[in-house]
DNA sequence: GAAATCTACGAAAACCCTTTCGAAAAGGTA
DNA sequence: TACCTTTTCGAAAGGGTTTTCGTAGATTTC
């Protein structure tokens, strides 16, 4: 550990000191605001750089009612869709020179609760809250004196700004993709039938084969996101339905658990069945074999949109309101079409 | 979006006058310091709950020295380890009322230092330094004037605290568990050999079998960390050694692709050959097939524990230095041990 | 030489809270 | 009534910075 214990910290007053000058000077020097010297200016710069001085931030932040922060209010950090989402802000905000408070509620409403106090005490300039899934969730309300965007799981209030992913058009462009590869009987193999996630992606798939004039081959099929109810629910899929041509999961696990069935089966992907994942999780999609085709929800460019419009509102811009459902992504590979 | 444009956020002084006290009387009425008569303490209270006012805890830090604040800096927040032990540091320090900075450095050294700079500058009151592998990475220096602890990635400079995972213990344990299931013709697959994970756990290994008077079966095999890799090596191990009963894999991922090779070439697991793999990384292991039995870093606890230290080293205690290596925790699962 | 114009700097207020210390008011005792 | 004790409250300082405004000195202009 790096400790120098009981070193004060250096101030502003130190530096105007050692320089011979007043605070104010030594501070518009610094800042290159006002009327000071060239030759002020470069001794108060160089007894700052060698006192390592570094502006105290709270006294700043005091004086101009602005902080310079953000809280990001996780509401769970596990899981696979934080991360990205958390990078994208992260290093959106890095560019603008503000610093992320982060917070995990770890799905705890009471925890929420106090972390939103912490935060507004800490007076943040802003707030995203990024779900953990994508149905809606309670709003912190209209009465937090900042503004506050909502990432992945929409506030149930539509005055609210929420940024969420298409899983609409997701489910669509699964299906047009495997129509385009001239698949005709197609099933969908999906999780946890509670998540709008899920209904919302069959919903798009439902539309796209309707347009086609076409129908899902069999029942939707829910239980887990998991690799394992992959595997059975493609066994029992292709046991019951041994004609159909494509499966479009609901899950890149899912989607895994399905390949490792129809190999089982002595199916051979894509040729005589083809198989799309969801949510492009490239450990998972690209280790597959064959690789894995799924939709990639942009999950990065969710939070760094989320940050730049935290950024608007905190410059006075309206950001407007409601659920804004951000597109998404088809990422093929080999297990829609066979390798070149 | 929620936001009451241009509302300043309410002060103590507006509680006060709302009240008809003075500042320092509605101060000490709301924290319970000085003599304060109920009734207007009482008062002063319900005022304070009706204009939901939250004291600006940056005038607090600025009295009192502390900000309550520390830093989080990851030199990289994609891959799998940083999400459990940022878990566990957040989880920690949330439940000491202080908040945490994240910063994700990318693995830019250049922005690492401007992150440390913003640190200082809202002078944190101590600092964790996250790296992406257990190689040692470069000290940030002793000139900081607060506690810095590293978590994963330990300090060059012995003069620093460092958590670290003990890979070494992890290699042992995985053998030790392997000879205890009855097995004694032992492989080794693991990922990029440049890491010192890879080296660590490979020691680890070698020195638990020479304690019962064995050898690695073949030289260990090194590549990447990936399912792919794992397949390829284990396809070619199998074949240059069909004796083996045992493979010690230094990754699950790396564990997966063992385990597919080994059912396409008709081995059984765990009967035929014992699989073991390395990280516990749930998803992997629990999704197997057989389920994938893993060493698991306790990762959550190391975050947890550098927390810890950094509470400490702000109160005034000597938390040491030197790179400490955590305990590793074997899970066992059925791929070394039939399911009964 | 006096007045006007610049330039460079410093004093002080403001930001919001906590804490110390002194003062006033209330109550009790001789 | 005079004095003492206890209780309750407020004034003010302090923390580090930015910013406004005033002033002293230097320079120019007539």
């Amino acid at each position: 550990m790096s400790d120098t214990t009981g070193a004060r910290a250096v101030t502003l007053g130190d530096v105007a000191a050692r320089a011979g000058v007043s605070i104010s000077t030594a501070s518009k020097a610094l800042n290159d605001r006002g009327d000071v010297s060239a030759a002020t200016r470069a001794k108060v710069r160089a007894i700052a750089e060698e006192l390592a001085f570094t502006p105290n931030a709270m006294a700043r932040g005091l004086l101009a009612g602005r902080t310079g922060t953000v809280g990001l209010l996780t509401s769970d950090l596990e899981g696979r869709f934080m991360l990205p989402i958390l990078m994208g802000a992260e290093d959106a905000f890095g560019a603008g020179r503000i610093n992320v408070f982060l917070c995990d509620a770890r799905g705890d409403a009471i925890r929420e609760q106090h972390h939103l106090r912490e935060l507004l005490s800490r007076r943040v300039d802003g707030i995203i809250v990024v779900g953990r899934q994508t149905d809606a969730r309670p709003s912190l309300g209209q009465e937090i004196p900042v503004p506050v965007v909502y990432a992945y799981a929409p506030s149930d209030d539509p005055r609210d700004l929420s940024l969420t992913p298409d899983n609409y058009a997701g489910g669509r462009l699964a299906i047009e993709h495997l129509l385009a590869c001239g698949r005709r009987r197609i099933a969908h193999i999906s999780g946890d039938p509670s998540y709008a996630a899920a209904q919302d992606r069959l919903a798009g798939a439902r539309a796209a084969l309707g347009e086609a004039g076409l129908e899902l081959v069999g029942e939707p099929m829910f239980s887990e996101w998991t690799e394992h109810w992959g595997r059975d629910a493609a066994a029992l899929l292709l046991q019951r339905h041994p004609e159909i041509d494509a499966v479009f999961c609901g899950s890149d696990q899912i989607a895994r658990g399905v390949l490792d069935s129809a190999r089982d089966l002595g199916r051979t992907v894509p040729d005589d069945l083809a198989v799309i994942g969801y949510d492009n999780w490239e450990v998972l999609a690209t280790n597959a074999r064959p690789e894995l085709t799924s939709i990639d929800a942009n999950l990065q460019q969710l939070g760094r949109q989320a940050a730049l419009r935290v950024f608007d509102a905190i410059d006075g811009i309206d950001i407007g309101e409601g659920a804004h459902h951000l597109p998404v992504r088809l990422v093929i590979r080999g297990s829609t079409i066979a390798r070149r």
